[in-house]
DNA sequence: ACAAAATATACGCCTGGACAAATATATGTG
DNA sequence: CACATATATTTGTCCAGGCGTATATTTTGT
């Protein structure tokens, strides 16, 4: 995989992935159900947002059973990763991150996470 | 100064400014002319991305005489910072910034760097 | 004041990419 | 198979921002 700074950027250069990017830095793994219910936005965009930050490579997906967790791809370039977890430790209180983050602990129903990892 | 993740990764996608920022981030200091001459691109379109860094408080910019300097702004927020030297210092070697960076050493008739610093 | 050098900006054109809405695909359940 | 749920993709529209070219601005030298 050819990953160069320039696509890498580019793929963080919208609020929409940056958001998904900054819950998934810090739950690890969420499916697209759970950004979009923290985000409350359409179904629709998180998933073209997801998609843009998979052809980048920046986060990887899984299926089990209905539903698609995305993660952080670990093996992206250390400078990367470093990237993104400065980023999102600088930014962790931060609007509208922190309030991202508390809709998604306040979520009912969350589909159950890596349940025989 | 309003600093957000946003406008920061917006401002580094472009191919361009990050070649401006990789000579930046190595040289410490230089004028548009010298940028113009490493990335053999036209004045105006330096100067254009140049306006977008400074606009996005990436850079500053100081003149003297009939040459303006550009350096990364120093009181970026840290994490901002280390982004930019992180990935400055992983992609060092890798094309185009290395080619830029040899041009940059070949270019004759320099203008004076900080003179009396 | 005039001219030249270095840089900045304005203008017009055009493409990439963001959005909403609709539709398609995949999986699980009865 | 029919149906519901979760997710992905397509379609059409629209706008931010990239580019080249031309022009404006600032400073220096004579």
């Amino acid at each position: 995989m050819t990953f160069t700074a320039d696509v890498f950027f580019r793929a963080l250069a919208d609020p929409t992935r940056l958001r998904c990017l900054m819950l998934l830095a810090a739950e690890g793994e969420l499916c697209v159900c759970e950004l979009t219910y923290a985000l409350k936005l359409s179904q629709p965009m998180i998933s073209r947002h997801l998609a843009t930050l998979r052809q980048a490579g920046i986060v990887l997906d899984r299926r089990e059973g209905l539903w698609i967790h995305y993660r952080i791809n670990p093996v992206l370039p250390p400078w990367a990763r470093q990237v993104l977890a400065m980023m999102a430790r600088a930014n962790a209180t931060a609007e509208p991150y922190a309030r991202d983050h508390r809709r998604l602990e306040a979520m009912p129903n969350r589909p159950p996470a890596r349940c025989c990892a």
